[in-house]
DNA sequence: AGAGTGATCTGCT
DNA sequence: GCAGATCACTCTT
C-alpha cells in the first residue's frame, strides 16, 4: 500500500499552485469517509465535467444497495479494485456512474457544477441550461458521454480525471434519493446551497 | 402524479 | 428455463 491522501490538499509544483490527482489509494477506505471528501472535487471525461457537488454512500450491509446480496454479473465492478468505475444502465435507459471504495462499496455520483467541456454537454443533453447539465446521476452520465463502456476503468486513468478540491466545501448529509430499502439511512452528500443539485436536501 | 423503458434478478418449475 | 417484479431515473402533465 502506499501513502494515504485523508485529505483534499494542494502542492506547490513549477511556480504554481497544481490540483493534485485523486489516487486509488484515497479511495481504499470506507466510504463514509471518502464520500464527503468528493464534494468539490473536479471530475472531467475527456476534459468533460465539472465539481462534485452531490454524491450516495452504498456499502455491502445496506438493503439498498446494488452489493446487498453479494456479487452478480452487474455488479461485478463493486468487488473490484476501489479507485475504479462501477457504472450500471437503469431503467433500460439511463447509466450512473460510481467510484469503487472497499470491496462491495461504492459512491454513485449523482451531480455536478459544470466547469469544462460546455459545447460536448450541451450537444449530449439537447437543449437545457446549464444547471440542469448534470443535475442527476442520468443526466450527468449523459453530460460526460459515460456508458458500460467505461465499466471497470481506473479513476486515475484516461478517459477519467480527478482533481482534489482546492478549498474545502461545507458539506450537508440527507436522505439518498430514489430508493425503496434502507431509505432512512442518511448517506447523501451534498455540498450546502449548491444551486447544482439534483433535489433539495432532506 | 404518471409514463416510458428494457435489463436484471428472484423464485419458482 | 421462464414469468413477474423491481429498478441508486428523467421528462412531461
Amino acid at each position: 500500500m502506499g501513502t494515504r491522501c485523508s485529505r483534499p490538499f494542494r502542492w506547490r509544483r513549477g511556480g504554481g499552485w497544481t490540483e493534485p490527482v485523486l489516487t486509488r489509494d484515497f479511495f481504499d477506505r470506507p466510504v463514509l469517509e471518502v464520500a464527503p471528501e468528493l464534494i468539490g472535487a473536479t471530475l472531467l471525461v475527456d476534459g468533460v465535467g465539472g465539481e462534485i457537488v452531490e454524491v450516495e454512500a452504498y456499502d455491502e450491509s445496506d438493503p439498498a444497495s446494488h452489493s446487498f446480496r453479494g456479487p452478480t454479473p452487474r455488479n461485478l465492478a463493486m468487488f473490484g479494485p476501489s479507485g475504479h468505475a462501477y457504472l450500471y444502465k437503469i431503467y433500460g435507459i439511463h447509466f450512473c456512474l460510481n467510484f469503487v471504495c472497499e470491496p462491495g462499496s461504492a459512491i454513485l455520483i449523482r451531480a455536478l457544477r459544470p466547469t469544462a467541456g460546455f459545447d460536448a454537454m450541451h450537444q449530449r443533453r439537447g437543449g437545457v441550461v446549464d444547471k440542469q447539465l448534470c443535475s442527476g446521476p442520468g443526466k450527468l452520465a449523459e453530460a460526460l458521454g459515460l456508458d458500460l463502456t467505461q465499466n471497470g476503468l481506473a479513476l486515475d486513468e484516461a478517459p477519467f480525471q480527478l482533481l482534489a478540491a482546492t478549498a474545502p466545501r461545507e458539506v450537508a448529509t440527507g436522505l439518498r434519493i430514489g430508493i425503496t430499502k434502507g431509505v432512512e439511512t442518511p448517506w447523501r452528500f451534498v455540498e450546502r446551497g449548491s444551486a447544482y443539485l439534483s433535489k433539495p436536501l432532506k
